[in-house]
DNA sequence: AAGGGTTTGTGCTCACAATTACAATCCTTC
DNA sequence: GAAGGATTGTAATTGTGAGCACAAACCCTT
């Protein structure tokens, strides 16, 4: 069965939600519950919970923490994921310094630029490698993911070069549309589309008039 | 006439290939050839100008610049947007120093931190303000659209801050399922997100096969 | 000025995702 | 242990967006 993409899109909102209220000692949620704490409607819930089984109990709810590792197993967040970082300027070293990876099972192992001055640094406990042995490093300690924060002009030589490495996603923070071969996972991080696409809203949409809000 | 969000979240990616386009000295483009560049149908990008006009010439294509400046006045993209940026930690100061925002008219005017060793401080000819001092200093110096860079547990608070002082448009990083009251938008960037949903691919998805890929 | 080669704009169809609605199931209480 | 209240899982329906296909329009060449 081949499942929607965003029905997968949709499952880390609910494992976030789900370890938040874990940690609140909560036992059982309902499809409701959850709902309205994501903005999603409990139907949508149930039915991508409903792709991959039964995990609930009617007049219930779901069990927290079953759903929770349930959907670890299902996402494949129940391992841990290595990650390599390529171009270490100001957002490079945002991203080596976010906390926020390593809880959810994402590490950063490898950290590469091209400026001499910058290459052998120690920036979060890892040296800065040269950007020109990327191919050999990476054929040694392979990685499943590549993050890559480099100028756009460069930015599709370098996914080449990951995708040659075998590589099989990558995040993107350039402003490119990049392309990659079939069975290479590429999301893109884009905050001048989302800007952009906002100010259509503002300009259309008089100051203090009801307007649909989305995310 | 009501035009369906999807499609203003395509214009962007246009007017950006354009942008090039015209850069590189081209003065009519195809939709055949603007959608390879971009990796869209032919057939969706006709139909989505088709929303706002008719701006092609049958036989010819697009004249590049004068649909750029077109999707420029409709996406409100020919005039300034003033932001401020709460939250000048590691993450903020790499957005204070982006240079790919004020090509496109939006303009970083304010910036806030709550953390008194950092109040006062000069970054990229930015005086960081105190965050306390937010409400006052957008009813005197107002913004269009806000960049919420600050810790999770603190993002709700500082959104709905933000919402109080009049800003209609919020660029959140903070991984949290933030509420906006209607008319006001959101965009999230979500870089866990976007990396937990692609676990699943490379988790079910044998090395080196064909399958989907997906941005 | 006519014809051939392109490419647009759009009605139509199809596919798929969201919502609705309800029978089935479970827990709790009395 | 029966009844009542709650919530799931899913079949059926609705809604919507993407792709197809073609007539209309345009350019260029001869
Ligand atoms: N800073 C932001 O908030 C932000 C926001 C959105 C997008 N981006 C995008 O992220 C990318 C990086 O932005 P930045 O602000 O950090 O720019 P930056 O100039 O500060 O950093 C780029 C880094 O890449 C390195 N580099 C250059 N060529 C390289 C190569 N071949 N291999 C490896 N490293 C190389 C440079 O030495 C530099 O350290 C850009 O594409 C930018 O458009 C940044
Ligand atoms: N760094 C990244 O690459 C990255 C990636 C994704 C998401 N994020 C998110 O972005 C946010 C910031 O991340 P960071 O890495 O820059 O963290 P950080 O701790 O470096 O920065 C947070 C900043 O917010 C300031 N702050 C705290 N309370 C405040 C308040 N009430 N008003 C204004 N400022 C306040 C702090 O003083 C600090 O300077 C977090 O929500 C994080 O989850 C960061």
């Amino acid at each position: 069965m081949e499942i929607p993409p965003v029905v997968i899109d949709r499952l880390p909102l609910y494992t976030r939600a789900l370890s938040t209220l874990d940690e609140e000692g909560r036992d059982v949620v309902s499809s409701q519950e959850l709902g309205t704490l994501l903005g999603v409607t409990p139907a949508q819930i149930r039915k991508d919970l409903s792709y991959f089984g039964r995990f609930g109990k009617q007049g219930r709810g779901y069990n927290v923490r079953k759903l929770l590792d349930e959907l670890h197993h299902i996402l494949g967040l129940d391992r841990q994921w290595r990650m390599a970082v390529i171009g270490v300027g100001k957002l490079g070293r945002a991203i080596l310094g976010y906390e926020g990876f390593t809880p959810q099972g994402f590490r950063i192992v490898e950290a590469f630029d091209a400026d001499p001055k910058r290459i052998g640094q120690l920036i979060e406990n890892l040296t800065i490698r040269d950007a020109n042995d990327l191919e050999k490093i990476l054929l040694k300690s392979p990685v499943d993911v590549g993050i890559v924060a480099v100028p756009a002009v460069i930015a599709q030589n370098v996914i080449d070069t990951l995708v040659k490495c075998g590589v099989r996603a990558i995040l993107s923070y350039a402003p490119i549309p990049a392309r990659v071969p079939q069975g290479v996972y590429l999301k893109r991080i884009e905050p001048v589309l989302a800007l952009q696409s906002m100010a259509y809203y503002l300009k259309n949409s008089p100051r203090s008039t009801a307007a649909a809000s989305r995310s």
